[in-house]
RNA sequence: GGGCGCAUAGCUCAGUUGGUUAGAGCGUUACAUUGACAUUGUAAAGGUCAGAGGUUCGACUCCUCUUGCGCCCACCA
């Protein structure tokens, strides 16, 4: 064996090996208890950051675990199309390499296009992932917007649609007007801004806003009926005052919506335009008028400032009412949220729109329910289902506290609006002619069908991937093995988004849970605390860790004091610290080496009670017991998935107690029946330290049945039998 | 406005049912060593476990309040 251990003379090749052997798939264990993970998808256009390694890491321990237990263990890989972010990304390529925009391409040509550059991206996002050193089953490696998955796409949404689940409304939606698209609600994020808050004289009353690009539509003055101030006002009067282009005629609406407390304690209302406000205008049968067309442009209703953008408009509008005498007063400093898109940033700009949504609260027969609590044949909602699989424990969600901000979310769930006006993605498996609509998997007989044009929210796709993969909806076979996944490894600020369209869609689909267990886990943060993000250009390439350090010691330094859930801050130092730990466990190898003359052939045992009865020294006795706690706390551990805490603990015995003590104590009197159970023991610790380091304990593990130190067992440390203390 | 989390050694963090002198990594200091170990080993310094009160025989751990950070949700006419 070399001097020091250098990972790079071993990762690739040993990795290449374990693929070869078919290792990584279930069958190398046919009678064992399905265990199984999917991958959550990374996006294919992007690389895998620190976050991913960690991510994976956690679920590369618990499957090697899990698979050196005897366990059936499936691990399926996969990546995600991640529709607006992918074409945004290409959009922007097309802009700035050929000038050109969606619109210069058909729909098919322009589908293409983006297509193959999502897959062109995605090799170097398989190649991260083997470097990780990932036990993955390749052979199923599945794509969100692949041929199978568009059938599971359709194959639910066709499902939803017939028990009325799936429906098209006229609704406010969340418009993007850079992006051309709706956004669903929680992929908005809010920016602090500051801008003018206008007053304005709205007849015998005043009104604030930070929009008057919008007030041309406002024919509504809305006030509290327990409000004394507008008691001399009736519900439904009609009053004539002055306004932008204008006298017009107001109504008063008497409504709890008005806030007493905020400013005049009268507002006008803008139905077409803010979500708020459409509700009110639904609620008292009101006229909804649209001011402001996709694109941001004042539509006629606008008089003389139609056809103008809304960011120039409102100077000019701010200056005619001035004009007019009817501006109040306007504060400079007031600071706002405003809603922008998460992906791609632009400003939000509520519309009403034409769009598909999925009923949360509209009651069906769920057939068949394997879901505790719901009955099979009995009414229930798509909320009751993500509600009533937590609630029963079907679903645990770790750590607890996040169960708490799951049932909150839900209970304050609306329709979620699955319909996107972009062309990467799944497209809305809906055809047209005339007056007919047609909903299936393939486009109707006959001709003239036209199929809808939008395309399905990302994350419909994204809800099915705990069963899409495994071939649902043809092959049941997977699914009866595999469904539900054993475990679900995101990071906590993903829980609403894909988790709970996870538990919706198995829910509804299967009539079952999706997996028995999230561990939701923390975002890795830089040494300042910060996330790790491309505009801030602080990412962190894993490769660049592993190239310099070796994949065991980027794994081994993330888990490495990450509790569950909680944000782990990633120290180059401590990366480099693992390095050292990867070395000093080749060391202690190649002191085994060098004593292997002490007991020439033997065949290293891996149960304790036959080593406590070989051992002759008392020390060596002492120290099979000792392995033999290791084990038992290591095995504990990992059972409760508190990986932190069995890194730690391995880290700590291997080095402080097993090399600092009982070698240096052992090397001083090594006989063959000392090395004996030495050598069992290291290789024992081996196999503890397999899943979180698995490089270093397989080269080591090669190294030993080379030079005959160690003589039966597999030919691969990876499929051995996790030891357990009473084997 | 509603909710949640965090506060432990210079830095980054562990500490799961309340029980003897509170731990690790990195960093710092001293000494040793070419040894299986691009080092490693031995040892040291460093903490009224944010503050105040309470429960208890006993609190880093449970309860209440205060302070300082961070996050989520809602909403801003």
């Amino acid at each position: 064996m070399d001097k020091a251990y250098d990972h790079k003379k071993y990762e690739d090749d040993l990795y290449n090996f374990w693929e070869k052997k078919g290792y990584f798939k279930p069958e190398i264990n046919p009678d064992g208890k399905p265990y199984s993970i999917v991958l959550p998808p990374p996006n294919v256009t992007g690389t895998l950051h620190i976050g991913h390694a960690f991510e994976g890491t956690l679920q590369d321990v618990a499957i090697r675990y899990h698979r050196m237990k005897g366990d059936k263990t499936l691990w399926l890989p996969g990546t995600d199309h991640a529709a607006i972010a992918t074409q945004a990304r290409f959009e922007k390529e097309l802009h700035k390499k050929h000038k050109k925009s969606r619109h210069d391409f058909s729909r098919e040509k322009f589908f293409g296009m983006v297509n193959e550059f999502a897959l062109s991206n995605q090799d170097r996002i398989l190649g991260q992932l083997h470097k990780m050193g990932f036990s993955l089953d390749w052979d199923r490696l599945a794509f969100t917007l692949d041929e199978k998955r568009e059938t599971a796409v359709r194959t639910a949404f066709e499902k939803m649609y017939k028990k009325g689940l799936i429906y098209r409304g006229d609704r406010i939606v969340n418009w993007d007007p850079k992006a051309q698209t709706t956004v669903a609600d929680d992929e908005i994020e809010y920016v602090e801004q500051k801008d003018p808050f206008y007053y304005f004289r709205y007849g015998p009353f005043v009104i604030g806003t930070v929009r008057p690009e919008t007030k041309f539509g406002d024919k509504y003055v809305v006030m509290h009926p327990a409000d004394k101030r507008y008691k001399d006002y009736k519900h439904g009067q009609k009053i004539e005052l002055e306004w932008i282009n204008g006298p017009i005629e107001a109504t008063i609406i008497k409504d709890e919506a008005a806030d007493m407390e905020k400013g005049s304690g009268v507002m006008t209302i803008t139905p077409a335009h803010s979500a708020i406000d459409f509700e009110i205008a639904q609620k008292h049968g009101l006229d909804i008028e649209q001011v402001i067309n996709d694109r941001g442009i004042l539509l006629s209703i606008a008089g003389e400032f139609e056809g103008q953008h809304i960011k120039k408009a409102r100077a000019l509008i701010v200056e005619k009412l001035k004009k007019k005498g009817l501006v109040e007063k306007i504060d400079e400093s007031y600071v706002h949220n405003v809603a922008t898109n998460y992906r791609g940033g632009g400003t939000i700009e509520p519309q009403i729109k034409r769009q598909w949504f999925v009923a949360v609260n509209k009651e069906f027969v769920l057939e068949n329910s394997k879901i505790s609590g719901i009955q099979s044949g009995s009414e229930v909602t798509l909320k009751q289902i993500m509600k009533k699989a937590v609630e029963s424990g079907d679903v645990k969600i770790e750590p607890k506290r996040f169960e708490k901000i799951y049932y909150h979310w839900i209970n304050n769930l609306k329709d979620w609006c699955i319909s996107r006006q972009i062309i990467y993605g799944h497209q809305v498996p809906v055809w047209y002619r005339d007056d007919d609509l047609y909903v299936g998997l393939n486009e109707p007989d006959g001709k003239e069908w036209r199929q809808d044009t939008d395309t399905l929210d990302t994350w419909f796709s994204s809800g099915l991937w705990t069963f899409s993969p495994l071939g649902w909806p043809d092959d049941v076979e997977g699914l009866k093995t595999f469904h539900p996944n054993s475990i679900m490894m995101p990071g906590y600020e993903i829980l609403f988004f894909w988790v709970a369209r996870m538990i919706l869609m198995s829910g509804f689909l299967l009539g079952e849970v999706p997996f028995k267990r999230v561990y939701l886990h923390g975002i890795v943060r830089d040494k300042d605390g910060k996330k790790f993000s491309k505009s801030l250009d602080n990412g962190i390439d894993p490769l660049e860790m592993v190239d310099k350090y070796g994949t065991d010691a980027l794994r081994m330094a993330l888990i490495f004091g990450a509790a569950v859930g909680n944000d782990v801050v990633f120290d180059e130092q401590k990366v480099k610290g693992m390095k050292h730990f990867s070395n000093k466990l080749w060391n202690m190898a190649r002191f085994i080496e060098i004593n292997r003359t002490q007991g020439s052939k033997f065949k290293a045992q891996s149960s304790f009670e036959e080593l406590d009865k070989i051992a002759k020294h008392n020390t060596d006795k002492k120290w099979v017991k000792k392995t033999a706690r290791l084990a038992s706390e290591i095995t504990k551990h990992l059972d409760n998935y508190k990986f932190n805490l069995a890194a730690e603990r391995i880290y700590e015995f291997a080095w402080h107690e097993f090399a600092d003590v009982y070698i240096e104590d052992v090397k001083t009197r090594i006989d063959k029946n000392s090395f004996v159970i030495l050598n069992s023991l290291f290789i024992i610790l081996l196999k503890l330290l397999h899943p979180f380091m698995p490089f270093v304990t397989e080269a080591i593990y090669q190294e030993f049945r080379k030079n005959g130190i160690w003589i039966e067992g597999k030919d691969s440390i990876m499929i051995e039998k996790y030891p357990t203390p009473k084997s």
